[in-house]
DNA sequence: TAGATAAAGTTCGAGGTACGAACAAAACCC
DNA sequence: GGGTTTTGTTCGTACCTCGAACTTTATCTA
């Protein structure tokens, strides 16, 4: 049960009732469509004219679709509805240091177009060349309705001001991306941090995810993002800053990190980390990156397996962190290495075991493949506005 | 924004808008007491005669009182309403290892009696001392409303079964502890973890924590630990587990810990590792308790000083991860050892300072003198039934 | 002292919402 | 072809907030 925050509340109005309930068969009809009205007064607890008036209205404003007649023993036959997957395009923009994916996904979180490009140098070229895309893409399917525009971004997003702060890896300096977005495109447009972005993207998206309401994603690249669903919403204190397990110290005499401290847990665990372990191993290997590793493992190049599973140890040490302490139902670990899951799955579960006394209540389990991640969930953020709970009091 | 849960979900109905804004209502009074209709009206946004209708019901329903009539440069004057703190009295009881606090408070977490008894040994011996001490306070005041009784426990409890488990200190095997309070009591109870109450005690009655809404406690005893409030609410986790941070490895090579691991951070900053160290630099002294270590620090003693100055730099360890993972608005230290903050203070910043980038966001700061922080937090635990957003959709 | 002004608080009709009973529609069974 | 069953709609009731009009109770002004 949340405290009512007195700096910021929503009194309930004449609406409100029909908001929520609105939203809930929003939902319903996306965990069961096709979904009659009858079964929906079933699972609702909702009376049947109440359902029929909100339906009838979820119509008129094309979020539902009324589809086939369904079959029944005896009776009148059921009208399915269905989500009107065009009511909402919503462009998702995964930016990342070299290069920049861009997609269009409808409701469902169907991709209806992709493009990547490499990541514009300036804040100014982005904006324009984002721009220009986006009403490319809006012109060639008139028939949709466009919601808005998520950007995922690898530094993290202010909650109050959506002003970014902290994205070392970028070299932006841009304060204000989100209005400036949002005038050239005509959307509206909301950032968040990719490691988040993994985050809603396993919760709405993840196929296990039912009846889950504490999740967290490990997000493993150059370094690593932690993004943490608890109580069923996304963590991200006060300003956004909320996530950076990536740098606690695991030990305090451990190599450099670029936050200006030896020993965080990136520094043992992301790509990087298995890059070092492999050139300390193989000093031949000077030229290789993350990816050779990977196909270096594959083929059975034992100074590469060596590489990966240190590195799957040291995932699982910072894993038994954050499940001793935060004990969810399930950690998602999302990046390159699940490829070599097969082989480092077993690894990091092994060393939580061990590390952790309270790991029987949290399944680790790496991304599924997914196209993405960081897309979907950036599709979830601007999915939230009309499927997640209001905020009133 | 929460995503709605399918398998445990709440629709409107006729009444929710009015229980919504009731419960705004409560909080402002809360908040401002004494307090107009009229500024009821200002601070929340309704109407004036629904803030008239509302508050009626709150009147009759004896939430709220009327009291003073104010006075104004012009106009009618306006009546006070006040909180009647008589409406709900909630039993907090306190369990630890050797002695279990028990008292009964008021709406406004005043105390209006309290008692101290040696913990029971067994569970069934707690259960009907508790009960006939609860019965014999309920008579001394009949005239008030009893609401709950709270209790606080060193352990974790089931969330779903309020159940208990784990709860190596106390040595009892009760798995139905609520239940059988309830049946000799006819009041309603709820079971938590210590440091969760303690976390909510701050939460609730804290002098600072308006406009907070993301607050972690950190409770030092011979153990630690943690209880979070993210998002305005309690994080609990699937099963009542998340908050163990104090089981988190933080140096692999160190001294063994009662969960069968090496090196947990509070085998290095809870109360019993200051023992071990003055016992290490003082072989003479190993009768020494924590309490005798604070008073000879007081005094001066050079090897009481460093022992606790140690632990504080260890305390800091572990509270800079807690800050650089959850970036919380504060973190409030709860235990014996914020008796001697004015020297232990600066040594848990300092170390957080250095130990996390993101340190600007967050407040250290040191439980008040507040009697019995997790009496108090066993109060709010009840409170928020009645104050707390309720859960709809 | 009487009327104007101002603020607090109440009353009441309008519009929106869910509920629940009655009704209509559309199938199957015998 | 009538009875039964299930789906879906209609409509009156009760509850809620809104907003305007009204009442109450002050102070200010002439």
């Amino acid at each position: 049960m949340r405290k009512i925050d007195l700096n910021n509340f929503q009194v309930a109005t004449n609406g409100t009732a029909r908001d929520i309930n609105s939203r809930i068969m929003l939902n319903l009809v996306r965990k069961h469509q096709p979904i009659s009205r009858a079964d929906l007064t079933r699972h609702s607890g909702l009376q049947r004219s109440t359902v029929s008036v909100i339906t009838e209205q979820l119509i008129s404003e094309q979020w539902l679709r009324e589809g086939a007649v369904g079959a029944t023993l005896r009776g009148r036959r059921p009208t399915f509805l269905h989500l009107n997957e065009n009511r909402a395009g919503i462009f998702g923009i995964n930016v990342r240091p070299f290069f920049t994916n861009m997609a269009l996904a409808n409701l469902e979180g169907r991709f209806l177009e992709q493009e990547s490009i490499p990541t514009p140098t300036s804040p100014d070229k982005f904006v324009s060349e984002i721009a220009e895309r986006v009403r490319s893409m809006m012109k060639q399917r008139p028939q949709m309705a466009y919601e808005g525009i998520g950007v995922s971004l690898p530094g993290r997003v202010d909650l109050s001001s959506q002003k970014f702060i902290f994205a070392p890896n970028l070299g932006w300096h841009e304060e204000d991306l989100k209005k400036r977005l949002e005038q050239v495109t005509g959307l509206s447009v909301d950032l968040e941090n990719e490691a988040n972005a993994c985050a809603l993207s396993e919760f709405w998206f993840g196929s296990y995810s039912d009846g889950v309401s504490n999740l967290i994603a490990v997000a493993v690249s150059e370094g690593i993002g932690v993004g943490m669903i608890l109580n069923g919403q996304l963590v991200r204190g006060p300003s956004g800053l909320a996530g950076e397990f990536g740098h606690v110290i695991i030990n305090e005499n451990g190599p450099k990190c670029g936050c200006g401290n030896r020993g965080c847990w990136e520094v043992f665990a992301s790509n990087s980390a298995a890059v070092r372990y492999y050139q300390d191993a193989r000093p031949s290997g000077r030229d290789k990156t993350f990816e050779d590793i990977l196909q270096l493992a594959e083929q059975g190049d034992r100074k590469a397996i060596e590489a990966l599973e240190n590195m799957a140890h040291y995932l699982g040490r910072g894993i038994a962190m954050l499940v001793t302490g935060l004990a969810p139902d399930v950690i998602v670990v999302v990046g390159e290495v699940t490829r070599a899951w097969d082989r480092l799955g077993p690894v990091v579960t092994d060393t939580v075991k061990q590390l952790s006394f309270t790991h029987t209540t949290t399944r680790i389990i790496a991304s599924g493949p997914a196209p993405q991640p960081r897309l979907r969930g950036i599709i979830a953020l601007v999915l939230q506005k009309h499927f997640g709970a209001p905020m009133i009091a």
